[in-house]
DNA sequence: AAAACGTGGGT
DNA sequence: TACCCAAGTTT
């Protein structure tokens, strides 16, 4: 019988979920979306929430977000009756902006259902909501025997039972592991727990197997390979794209346009600019431009240097020209913030 | 099913 | 500096 086989027998299986809720019981993590150890659940609308805004994103960047959207909107009614503009304003900084529009789209659908569903089936079927944010909701907020897997989950797995296939191969194998693991009582406790062990103990370099509570179960430790494991395939180059962006503007306005609902940034407010995949746009004004210097930016899958040149806004042929009053550049996402940057 | 989709912090 | 990574979803 192989170490797998062995791990996945009762007796060592059945004792990680105990294990682990002792621990979480000790040392989970105080955040503002979460109900503490063994508590009722948190309110759905802040689960949703705040699940949402964590998909790729760490907690240190969520936390302010979340303050300020539950402070302007306390529950799902109010988010559903907000507009679009607010909340891709509040939003802006964030980054991935299909949540943004993702979550509005759900709000509503929501609130016309009356609150929201209370299987991982029934979430699964809303906007932005995917496999992993289906089975959070549903087991951290009502109560379902649920299994939660990102990228903490797949970690900690791959590593309990030394699972060498490289990702994102490995991922059905490490769900499947994952489920059996998964207790029926307190299971949104337990989902928490793992993300809380990956994120704080397991973590992908110089993980501190000496403090975790499952050192003694872990077969990828008792291999050496703890810090290894989970495999990745190699990622592509991140290729060099090039652009212009335009910045029309005088002492008393700013001429700013809205990107299209679809691709990147889609939605968000923006400085008009050339389409960075060698797509050409004229000038959005008259003119003369002067450069005011280059910006770069890192996306996943790209890098941009953005030429900014500045001119005044006459001969305007698309945007919306802004007083300054008006412009809260802290409704524009990162891009366009070094852009506005540059003109002060 | 591979690629698109942001950003900031850590090493 | 360069690369990795973070509570993924959509098409």
């Amino acid at each position: 019988m192989n170490n797998r086989a062995n791990l996945r027998e009762t007796p060592v299986r059945a004792s990680v979920a105990p294990r682990l809720l002792g621990w979480y019981d000790r040392h989970a993590r105080v955040l503002p979306w979460r109900a503490p150890p063994g508590s009722p659940p948190m309110d759905p609308y802040r689960v949703w929430l705040s699940e949402v805004m964590l998909q790729q994103t760490t907690v240190a960047a969520v936390r302010g977000y979340f303050e300020r959207f539950t402070t302007l909107w306390p529950d799902v009614q109010a988010l559903a009756a907000a507009e679009d503009t607010q909340v891709m304003g509040e939003w802006a900084g964030l980054g991935y902006y299909a949540r943004a529009r993702n979550l509005l789209a759900c709000a509503r659908q929501v609130a016309a259902m009356g609150g929201f569903p209370d299987t991982r089936q029934a979430l699964a079927a809303l906007p932005g909501i995917g496999p992993y944010t289906s089975a959070a909701i549903a087991a951290i907020a009502f109560d379902r025997a649920e299994t939660v897997v990102d990228g903490n989950v797949e970690r900690v797995v791959a590593r309990l039972f030394a699972v060498k296939t490289p990702m994102p191969a490995a991922k059905p194998e490490l769900v499947a592991l994952a489920e059996t693991l998964t207790p029926d009582r307190r299971p949104g406790d337990f989902a928490q727990a793992m993300m809380d062990l990956g994120a704080t103990i397991c973590t992908p370099r110089n993980p501190a197997c000496a403090l975790c509570p499952l050192n003694d179960l872990c077969h990828a430790r008792a291999l050496g390979l703890a810090a290894e494991l989970p495999r990745k395939s190699p990622k592509p180059p991140r290729p060099l794209r090039l652009g212009t962006a335009w910045l029309a503007l005088d002492a008393g306005h700013v001429l700013v346009e809205r990107r299209p609902a679809k691709g990147l940034l889609g939605g968000t407010l923006a400085f008009p600019s050339t389409g960075w995949d060698g797509t050409e746009h004229p000038p959005p004004a008259a003119g003369p431009w002067r450069e005011l210097g280059e910006v770069r930016h890192i996306f996943t899958h790209f890098e941009l240097h953005l030429t900014v040149l500045a001119g005044p806004p006459q001969g305007i042929n698309r945007g919306l020209l802004l007083p300054r009053a008006d412009f809260d550049p802290t409704t524009l996402p990162g891009l366009m913030r070094k852009v506005w940057a540059l003109a002060r």
